[in-house]
Order: C-alpha cells, then sequence, then structure tokens
RNA sequence: GCCCCCGUAGCCCAAUCGGCAGAGGCAGGCGACUUAAAAUCGCUUCAGUCAGGGUUCGAGUCCCUGCGGGGGCACCA
C-alpha cells in the first residue's frame, strides 16, 4: 500500500481529539443553532463489529456534515448494558455481570475512539448504572399511577432456553425467540404489562407524520404490527344464558349470511358454554378437543391452511338481525386473544368458515353477488313472501359450497332482507346502523397489537418498583426510595429455573410495607431493556442529573432527535416503543412533542459470502480489515458502496480502491506550493468551476443520503485537481490550494483522519472538522453555453450550442434550420414543435 | 393470501421537473515509468435500462400486467 502511514495519522489524531475534545457541546452561550444526531446504542458485546462500524460511519457523516453547516451538534453514544449475555456470561465464570459489562464497555469504548467518531465523550451513558435505572423506576411508577402499567394472568410467550418471558414483538414469525432461538412456548403466568393497546390509534395514525423522513419500509412494518382492522361488534344472544357473545367482524354486510358462530376453544367464553350445557357426552368430548388443542405447539397453531378442527357445543345462539337459530362450536381456527375470541361464520364468504362447514356439513348461504356490477344502477329486485330477493337466473353467483372456494370479491348483497341490493361498503355502513339502532351492534375496531409485556424472569434488568404487602396489595415504592438497587451476587445463584433470582436473595427481596411497617416481599422480577432504550435519547441531555430523569427545558431545546441512524432489526421492537413511552410522557406533560425521531436512516448489512460479517463465522472480520486498510478507507468504503440502506456485500466493494483514493488526495495536499493567503480568484477558472459545482451539489447530496455520489464527486474533484498539478497550471496555481482544501473538508465528513492531516499540510491548525463549509460563488455556477439536443420524433439528430438564455423562437429557428433535421424530416409533414429553452427542440413529423 | 421495496455495462452503482442513458469506482485491455515487479500516472473496451402493453412530442423515470429478487404480516374474523 503506497501513499502515506495511516496507522500513525490514526494514533496521532485520536490524542489531539482526545484532548481538545472538538465535539463536546456545552450549550450555554453558544448562539449556533442545534443539531440532535443520535446512532442507536449499542449493546457492549466488547468489539466493534461491522454492523457497529457501518452504522457509526453514516450516522458520523450525518453529524459531521451538520458541523461543517455551522450547527452545534449533539451526537452522544451510550451503552444498552443490561441484559442477558452478561448474565450468561457471568453465569459461566461464576462472576458478577457488571465485571464482564463493564469491562467489554471499556474496551469498546477504546474501539469507537479509534474508529474516529465524532462523539460527545462527556454524555456517556449505561443503562445498567443504578443512576440510569433509577429512572426506568421513576417511569414505571408514573405509567403505574395512569394505569398504563398494570399486572395481569395470561397465556404469555415463554423461552424455555432462558427461562423467561417474552413480549410478543420478541417472537419471530416462525414462533423462534429472537435471542436463543428457542422454539417458544405458551405458559399461563401473572406478568407486567404497558398497555400500548391504549395507544393503538395514535401509534398508527402518527405515523403519517414521519412520511418521507423514515423508510416506507419501517412505516409499512409498523402498520401491520399494530394491525388495526376496522368493522362492527355484534352481540348474539345465546339460549339459556344472559350475557350475550359479543363478535367481532370486518364484513356487518354479511350478517344475514351467518350460519353458525365459532368460539376459541381455550376461551372462558367456551368452557362456560359447555358448563351450562346438559348432555355429558358433548361435555367430555369437548374437553377432549381441549386437551388436543392445547397439546399443539404454537408452530402448528401458526401455520396457516391447516385441516381445521372443532366440536359442537350444544348450544344456540340467535341471529340479531334475522332471529335466525345457529348452532355454536368450537374450533381451532379461532384465536382466544384476538377479537373477542368468537366469530359469527359466514361460510359463503369467508374460506375459513367454508372450509369449517364443509369439513362438518353445516349450511352455507349466498347474500352477496360478486357478479353483480358494483356502480351504477341498481337493478330493482322482486322480494318473495320472505323478503328475500328473487333473482334473475344471470344474475345466480357461483355456489361456494360446490366449488369450495368463498366468494370474497365485492359485489351486492342478496337475500338480505331491506338491505338487499346494497353494495359492500354501504351494505356495511346501513346494517352497523341498524345494530346500533336495535343496540344489538357498533361499529367497533380491533388490533393485532398487544400490551408490552415488560416484566422479566432475570437478575441483570432494572428491579420492578413494587412491593407485594402481606394482604396482597401492589403497593409502589416511594419515590424518595428509588432506585431500587440489584443486590450483590454474593451468594445468589442466577442460573435461570423460570423464577427471578431476586426472589432467592432473601436480604433484598424482604422489606418492610411502605404503608404500616409489616413484612413484605419485594417484586422479583426484572424489567425488559426495552424499557431502558425507549427513553433514552431524554437522558443524553441531562445525563449527570441526580434529581430528575430529564430537563424538559434541556429536551425542548434538542428533542426530539433530527436524525436517528440504525439497523432495520429494530423496525418494530425498540421503535415502536420509543415512540409510545414518547407519547405517555407527552401526556404527562413532561415533553412538548409526540414523536421521538423526526427523522431515521436504517443502515443496510454488511454481507460476506452471502451472510452477514462476523469473527466467530470466520473469513472477513472488521479488525482485519480495519488493520490493512485502515480507519478512513474502511469508513469510505462504507460510504462510497452504494446507497446507505442498501445491504454491502464486500466482494463487491474495495476497501484498496477506497485507500488508493485517499492516498490520491493526500498527495495533493503534499503537492500544494502556494500559500495560505493565496488568492483564489486569479487561479485556474475551469478547476474553479468544478470546485463550486462541487461545494454547490453535496449539501443536497449529504441530505439526501446519497453518501455515495458525493463520494463520487469528491473522487471527480481530486481527479480535476490532479489534472491540474501535472499538466496544467500546475501545483502553485491558486485554484488547486481552494480545491483542495475544499477536498479536506468534504473528505472529513467519511475519512476524518486523513482530512485532518491535509489541513493541517495546508497550514492550518483549527480542526477541519468544525471549520464550516465553504458557500459556492454563483458566479463560477453560471454556464455560458449549454448543449441543446435537437430531436424529430423523439431521436436525437443534432447538437448545438446555445446561450442558456436563448429565446424559444430563435432556438426553434436554429433548429429548424439545422442540416442533420432537414434531412430527418425530409418531405414530411412538420406537425408540431416542442420548445423547452434552452435544453431541447423535439419536431414531431407525420 | 394481503402489503411494501428493488431489477440500468462482467460487478458495485449515477442519471433534480419526464428531455443527450454514464458521474465515480471495481474488474479487464493498452501504454508510460522500472533491469523487472509492485506502486504511481495516462488512455481505453463494455449496456439501451428484466419482459410486454399504455400515457406522452419525448419514458430508465409515470400507469397497467407479468417475471425475478428482498422484506413485513398472516387460520387476525
Amino acid at each position: 500500500m503506497g501513499g502515506y502511514d495511516f496507522a500513525s495519522l490514526q494514533t496521532k489524531w485520536q490524542a489531539i481529539w482526545e484532548e481538545r475534545q472538538p465535539f463536546t457541546v456545552s450549550d450555554a452561550g453558544d448562539k449556533r443553532p442545534r443539531k440532535y444526531v443520535m446512532d442507536m446504542f449499542s449493546y457492549p458485546s466488547g468489539d466493534l463489529h461491522m454492523g457497529h462500524a457501518e452504522a457509526f460511519a453514516f450516522g458520523d457523516v450525518v453529524a459531521r456534515y451538520w458541523w461543517q453547516q455551522g450547527f452545534q451538534v449533539l451526537h452522544p453514544v451510550g451503552w444498552d448494558s443490561f441484559g442477558l449475555p452478561a448474565e450468561n456470561a457471568a453465569i459461566k465464570r461464576g462472576t458478577d455481570p457488571r465485571e464482564w459489562t463493564y469491562s467489554n464497555i471499556d474496551q469498546q469504548r477504546a474501539a469507537m475512539k479509534a474508529y474516529g467518531v465524532s462523539v460527545d465523550w462527556t454524555r456517556e451513558i449505561h443503562t445498567s448504572d443504578p443512576e440510569y435505572y433509577k429512572w426506568n423506576q421513576w417511569l414505571f411508577l408514573k405509567m403505574y399511577e395512569k394505569g398504563l402499567a398494570y399486572r395481569k394472568d395470561s397465556w404469555v410467550n415463554w423461552d424455555p432456553v432462558d427461562q423467561t418471558v417474552l413480549a410478543n414483538e420478541q417472537v419471530l414469525a416462525d414462533g423462534t425467540s429472537d435471542r436463543s432461538g428457542a422454539v417458544v412456548v405458551k405458559k399461563k403466568l401473572t406478568q407486567w404489562y404497558f398497555k400500548i393497546t391504549d395507544y393503538a390509534d395514535r401509534l398508527l395514525d402518527d405515523l403519517n407524520q414521519l412520511e418521507g423522513r423514515w423508510p416506507s419500509k419501517v412505516l409499512a412494518m409498523q402498520r401491520n404490527w399494530i394491525g388495526r382492522s376496522t368493522g362492527a361488534d355484534v352481540d348474539f344472544v345465546v339460549e339459556g344464558r344472559s350475557e350475550k357473545i359479543t363478535v367481532f367482524t370486518t364484513r356487518p354486510d354479511t350478517l344475514f349470511g351467518v350460519t353458525f358462530m365459532v368460539v376459541a376453544p381455550e376461551s372462558d367464553l367456551a368452557a362456560e358454554l359447555v358448563a351450562g350445557q346438559d348432555d355429558a357426552q358433548i361435555r367430555a368430548v369437548f374437553q377432549d378437543f381441549l386437551t388436543e388443542v392445547q397439546k399443539s405447539s404454537e408452530i402448528e397453531r401458526m401455520t396457516a391452511d391447516r385441516p381445521k378442527n372443532g366440536v359442537f357445543l350444544g348450544r344456540y345462539a340467535k341471529n340479531p338481525i334475522t332471529g335466525e337459530r345457529i348452532p355454536v362450536w368450537a374450533a381451532d381456527y379461532v384465536l382466544p386473544d384476538y377479537g373477542h375470541g368468537a366469530v359469527m361464520a359466514v361460510p359463503a364468504h369467508d374460506q375459513r368458515d367454508l372450509d369449517f362447514a364443509l369439513k362438518y356439513d353445516l349450511p352455507v348461504r349466498v347474500v352477496v353477488d360478486v357478479n353483480a356490477p358494483v356502480t351504477g344502477v341498481i337493478p330493482a329486485l322482486e322480494l318473495d313472501e320472505n323478503g328475500l330477493a328473487i333473482l334473475p337466473d344471470d344474475l345466480e353467483p357461483s355456489n361456494p359450497a360446490e366449488t369450495g372456494e368463498a366468494l370474497t370479491g365485492e359485489g351486492r348483497l342478496l337475500n338480505s332482507g331491506v338491505f338487499t341490493g346494497l353494495s359492500k361498503s354501504t351494505g356495511i355502513k346501513k346494517i352497523i346502523e341498524a345494530l346500533e339502532t336495535s343496540g344489538d351492534g357498533r361499529a367497533a375496531k380491533t388490533y393485532r397489537l398487544r400490551d408490552w409485556l415488560i416484566s422479566r424472569q432475570r437478575f441483570w434488568g432494572t428491579p420492578i418498583p413494587i412491593i407485594h404487602g402481606a394482604d396482597g396489595t401492589e403497593v409502589p415504592v416511594p419515590y424518595d426510595q428509588l432506585p431500587v438497587e440489584l443486590p450483590s451476587t454474593e451468594g445468589l445463584d442466577l442460573k435461570p429455573k423460570g423464577q427471578s433470582p431476586l426472589g432467592a436473595a432473601t436480604d433484598w427481596v424482604s422489606v418492610k410495607d411502605p404503608r404500616d411497617g409489616s413484612d413484605a416481599l419485594r417484586d422479583p422480577d426484572t424489567m425488559d431493556t426495552f424499557v431502558d432504550s425507549s427513553w433514552y435519547y431524554l437522558r443524553y441531555l441531562n445525563p449527570n442529573d441526580p434529581d430528575k430523569a430529564f430537563d424538559p427545558k434541556e429536551a425542548d431545546k434538542w428533542a426530539p432527535v433530527d436524525q436517528y441512524v440504525g439497523g432495520v432489526e429494530h423496525a418494530i421492537l425498540h421503535l415502536l416503543y420509543a415512540r409510545f413511552i414518547t407519547k405517555v410522557l407527552f401526556d404527562l406533560g413532561y415533553v412538548g412533542f409526540t414523536e421521538p425521531f423526526s427523522a431515521l436512516l436504517n443502515q443496510g448489512m454488511v454481507l460476506s459470502g452471502g451472510a452477514k460479517m462476523s469473527k466467530s463465522k470466520g473469513g472477513v472480520n472488521l479488525s482485519d480489515e480495519l488493520a490493512l486498510h485502515g480507519v478512513d478507507a474502511i469508513r469510505l468504503t462504507m460510504a462510497f458502496a452504494g446507497p446507505p440502506e442498501d445491504d454491502i456485500n464486500w466482494e463487491d466493494v474495495s476497501p484498496a480502491g477506497a485507500a488508493k483514493f485517499l492516498a490520491r488526495a493526500y498527495r495533493l495536499a503534499k503537492d500544494v506550493t502556494s500559500a495560505p493567503d493565496a488568492v483564489w480568484s486569479e487561479g485556474d477558472q475551469n478547476l474553479r468551476r468544478v470546485t463550486h459545482r462541487f461545494l454547490s451539489e453535496s449539501p443536497g447530496l449529504v441530505e439526501a443520503f446519497k453518501f455515495n455520489v458525493v463520494v463520487a464527486r469528491l473522487m471527480e474533484l481530486v481527479n480535476a485537481i490532479r489534472k491540474v498539478v501535472d499538466s496544467g497550471a500546475g501545483a502553485a496555481d491558486p485554484a488547486v490550494r481552494e480545491a483542495t482544501e475544499t477536498v479536506a473538508l468534504a473528505l472529513s465528513l467519511f475519512s476524518p483522519f486523513v482530512a485532518s492531516e491535509m489541513w493541517e499540510m495546508l497550514g492550518y491548525d483549527s480542526d477541519v472538522a468544525t471549520y464550516g463549509w465553504r458557500k459556492a460563488d454563483p458566479t463560477l455556477l453560471v454556464e455560458t453555453s449549454i448543449t441543446a439536443i435537437i430531436q424529430v420524433n423523439g431521436k436525437v439528430r443534432d447538437r448545438i450550442e446555445v446561450s442558456p438564455k436563448i429565446a424559444s423562437d430563435e432556438l426553434e429557428k436554429l433548429a429548424r434550420a439545422s442540416e442533420a433535421v432537414i434531412r430527418a424530416v425530409g418531405d414530411k409533414e412538420i406537425v408540431n414543435v416542442i420548445v423547452r429553452a434552452p435544453r431541447v427542440v423535439n419536431i414531431a413529423v407525420r
């Protein structure tokens, strides 16, 4: 590798930055406008890996860009330092998780500093510090007071490897744990929840505000996850039972087609219905069925298109609108925790209901004519004595009972009493109105989103600040007794046993009831670490404040975060939780905004051989690449590889090429012979034009995250300077200095070490990073002539050099006079001439 | 099954508003320097934009259909 000694440059500049702290934000008396740029903080695994390196490289481009643009930029880092890897490591070594965690942090901090990220190191936070997690507890208590934190007994996701419960968001689509990879099982347990479902509408609707500033993919994922459906709740009276069964449906227009009802077998409702039923045979059959259902694993349950099984419960319900008597079944295709755990079955128009009806020989009744025109005049239909329509033969739709295909399309209602003939959407509206009038139903929404299960049965997390009194009352720990600190691990067995290890820390868990001093027990569970990360962006604003979680005045000044950078793996989990907690803090009056992250950039992954790069898998890894090519070249490689949100195949990019380019840039700084006070305007005008075009275009490109294009333009500029130095005006030309200084300033966004060195070589002792972007001189951006293209029928036939200010009619005259055009037109008739001065003329001929 | 994103040279990728398909890099080729090689420097080959249809004076760009790739949700009523 020729060029320069990147290793000694890295050492030199790291020491200088350590001393100067150029990125520490004091704010006081600083009149510059503010920007808050934040990278997703890291779990302290000890090493910097490719994923971190890429995210920090991109985040740093943005942070350094705003510094150059004259802002004071808050760009903090912290550590997501609670969690299972530390705890598991501690179990393996018989040590305290604190040791592993804090030594990893030291190691990783050093790696990050060596990576040259523009960070305000005075604001570093660790979520495992009592000074931090105290405020998780404070947040919990605030939410508890508002009824947003509560405990309930429910079927939960249980990770049998990590021996703890998981939130829905932590279970992958294949039914395995996102952390341990174990197949998650269902357990019925009493757990703590945050009531995120209260915020479902706001979490969904506020996504519209983020449109265009968050990746559309993330917005789509969040919308899917929240999964709002609109429709109606309909109440069905059950014979011999005082309470009705309420079902949720998105198709109230098909109410006349209901031929049976289905409830989830494991729901309380099913048990009640069977209990109220005299036939012992039916009760026994149901019990067997329920046992069978509970045996099937979550994975089987989640596979679509499984055969549907069910049993008749021996009970009948009444259709509220037709008065018809319909049987009530229990079946495994109805889920206990969605909607009301019960459905009205319309087999003609729902594939699942149809599959079930055909299997158990239940009636199928068509109530929507999907062949009927959806728009236009509704044909007048004759009704029979039952109020049902008599249909002309050609309107007869296909019969689902014969085809096995449910009719789910748009159409017009059939056999639906006074509603017959209505379109789907009008039918939905009118039938809901009728239900509301009769009191048998109402418009309703339901969500896929579930409340956030936050308790965990592990040690290394934030203790839940609740005391359980002897009488079973939940007593919040008084605020002045926070934090509830984790005990020492001395004599404590952290091995997962399905119950929190804290429960066995006798001295810790036994407390006096704050109400009356009687014996009581602390809640032994700890919080999901996603609680820590749901508000950490606020803690950076006053990381050492002992009196409050964050300062609302600081939040007004800095928050929300202007630019958040991180991996798409948090598209739902962390980002949804942080949005939720921000809205809660807004409602509590602590912040004046409802979305935490105004803009989001998701970097792609770095792949090698089609797999994520990591040390354990062998092959290419970050530390080798850094040693081989230097920090600057690696960072530049990532910026140049393509759009930041795309994955990078390491085989497709060239760190050696990046290093070569940096060496070319560096050599220019060496070549410049003019003094720092050289008068640029006396320099080579063509080079100046290139420089100023670069100065003018780059900011927009950075703001659009087109880092790869900026680097390409920078390469262009370097090539242009080289040409002037070697075979033009020469190294002494003032324009060469101007252009080379521009290279150093722009390069500082991507490759700060070599940029700083170049800056020094060029005679400056200031920090290149905060020196300031130079404004383009508009007079150098004006083009003196422009190439107009002349087309005939859209095909380019001639090019002419014209003034950019040429008038349309003059350009047309020139175009018509062109010999190439005259030849192309020949004896054809000119039917139209489009002139877009000064760029294009198109002559349409026939 | 529903929804979202992407298909441009051998490869990674550019192409503001619909207006000359190529900025930059990798790989390749030729040349200069060198005893030779590396490094460096200069020059250079390479696609008509996945396919089909439509809108338009004009489509890589907008619309429809299909194919291919990636992702999210899913017995969700």
